[in-house]
DNA sequence: CACCCATTTACAAACGATTGCAAAATGCGG
DNA sequence: CCGCATTTTGCAATCGTTTGTAAATGGGTG
């Protein structure tokens, strides 16, 4: 900045201004200190600036991925969140960064939140780590949480409403005269637990039965849910509709099904949950459940931006939608 | 820092020091002040110490989308990279500044080097952006970009041999009896024209000759790819193969042929590339041409860090693999 | 006890910006 | 041509570190 500075004749300090849009410095000046400026490619030192400025410029997006290390890697989700995440955040003239959390140690989120290298934070997910996000939102406002709405939660969340989800998705599945519907997925975590939720209530207003052998608890990663299915098909619980809390789970479970010379929707109609871009292409087409991932980011990121600006805003649900193809319709 | 010192009775350079693990400092003392530090949960402001090191601990990863902006939200191959990248430098205590290129402008990746945020710059894919690369590269050598390796090329690739994973895949169909060999894909980026080559010469050794109608370009993204398979169907090339260049459009072109009421690979057998997570997942499962992701990153992170060092290493170009599913043998 | 060498520690100058305050330049009426 | 109000500009402190250099400390020696 000394540089430029010295070739416009001028001051450090209007310098400075020029270039930061002060109203102190009069337009044909400013102009030309910054003409200099470009043609030189001279640009702020970021870390200079963030030093007296105490402002990054940055959002960490953070994927906890709790004990399920691989499923970054299977679940299209995540890629597409994280796409609509980082367009929402350029858009706004801020930097992203990154961090891919695999085995949460006590202290982490703030550890992340001492490190000072951002001015919020955005967790696509909660993982496991409800208590750990609880503890950290005490003292520390600039985070939104992607997932579940819980009691008690001191945490800023944006989400779909996955009791309706699940609900929908069931209640699609005894629309087709399916009596006999299984769920696949692990209601450990909160957002699966809602939707087990709602498949529950749903079966019950139905006047169900429920057969526990169907109630099976399935990981997100494609071998787990592999595994899962084969062992539901092998229970004796003879599903003939399922509800699957991920478009990979229910995929699998149609291979599965294939393994034992069964097939969706004739054997068992299929539902899964995402809609993700993979959804479409499979034969038979996956019905799922649809979350808006672009609106969800861009509320993600305005919410964000407001509570980073000192406004204690709360979280937002979202509807669902169901898309109905042929995996789970005749 | 000056409070820890305070707190310690010694000097914010004994503290300086002795976080960063100096040997001027004794054992005892360092780990007095480093425990009255983590209790404080003190860590050393990054800005600060970048701006006075010059050094950010910070890698960019820059996902450039020529013009293909939804690529990124339908292709899994970009996550399972960007995971494996991700842990790689998460590995060497390095922090991830993300950066989705959409529609790159004159001067980008000079922006990019110019803003000082990083050490090092890895880049996903060259799009179609191999000149503003090379341009760049002439004063910058911390990049390491996956893709093709071109003639003429100034800057550091890692990337499969395209060619060769273009030719066994279009050799593997002809050994499958197959003569009418279709190739869906845009060789105007510069990997996917290698593997163009692979399958022009794979076709010249069997002596096949080659009907123009059964080249045809597709993009990325999936709505563009089912309109360049839909239009291949209807031209009258009748091809009983097709090599796609991806397994987006190769799922793409199967959703396409079944309907004009014919299959994979009864009627047309069908190979992909990258064998994604979803290759086997679909129905029938899919034939792909397979990179290893997990080494490749592993490579590019160690190649960038002794570029970061000083040392001008040279790409490296990794022999990919047919994995052969049901989607191209009856 | 003075001297010297090795360890430890402290001082102070960068690093590259931003900004409150004061000084200089400008414009304008009298 | 002067004085005053109003722009413009510049000085210098500050942000939180790192690190070269110098000083202090401690423990043998002669």
């Amino acid at each position: 900045m000394a540089d430029i500075a010295r070739m416009t004749g001028v001051s450090i300090s209007t310098v400075s201004r020029a270039l930061a849009g002060s109203p102190l410095i009069p337009e044909a000046t400013r102009e030309m200190i910054a003409e200099v400026a470009r043609s030189h490619g001279y640009v702020v030192n970021p870390f200079a600036r963030g030093l007296r400025m105490k402002r990054t410029q940055t959002i960490g997006v953070v994927i906890p991925l709790g004990h399920e290390q691989r499923q970054l890697i299977s679940d299209p989700f995540f890629l597409e969140m994280l796409g609509h995440l980082a367009d929402e955040i350029t858009l706004r003239g801020y930097e992203i960064l990154l961090s891919k959390i695999v085995a949460p140690k006590p202290g982490w989120i703030d550890a992340l939140i001492q490190a000072q290298r951002t001015d919020g934070l955005v967790f696509i997910g909660q993982s496991d780590q409800h208590a750990a996000l609880n503890a950290s939102a005490q003292s520390y406002d600039q985070m939104v949480v992607w997932g579940a709405h819980l009691p008690n939660q001191d945490y800023c969340t944006v989400g779909a409403d996955n009791a309706y989800g699940g609900y929908i998705a069931t209640r699609h599945l005894i629309d087709q005269g399916r009596r006999r519907i299984a769920f696949l997925g692990d209601p450990s975590l909160p957002e699966i637990g809602q939707r087990h939720a709602g498949y529950l209530r749903a079966c019950q207003e139905a006047g169900l039965t429920l057969d526990p052998r169907l109630d099976a608890p399935a990981h997100f990663t494609a071998e787990t849910a592999a595994e899962a299915a084969d062992a539901l098909l092998a229970s004796g619980a003879e599903p003939d509709g399922l509800f699957a809390t991920s478009d990979v789970i229910a995929m699998e479970f149609i291979k599965a099904l294939g393994r034992v010379g069964k097939s969706a929707p004739t054997d068992v109609a299929v539902v899964g949950f995402d809609d993700s871009s993979l959804a479409p292409l499979v034969s038979p087409p996956l019905s799922s459940v649809r979350q808006d991932l672009t609106a969800a980011a861009r509320i993600m990121i305005d919410l964000l931006f407001r509570r980073i600006d000192g406004e204690l805003v709360d979280g937002v649900q979202m509807k669902p939608e169901l898309v109905v193809r042929a995996s789970s319709s005749l």
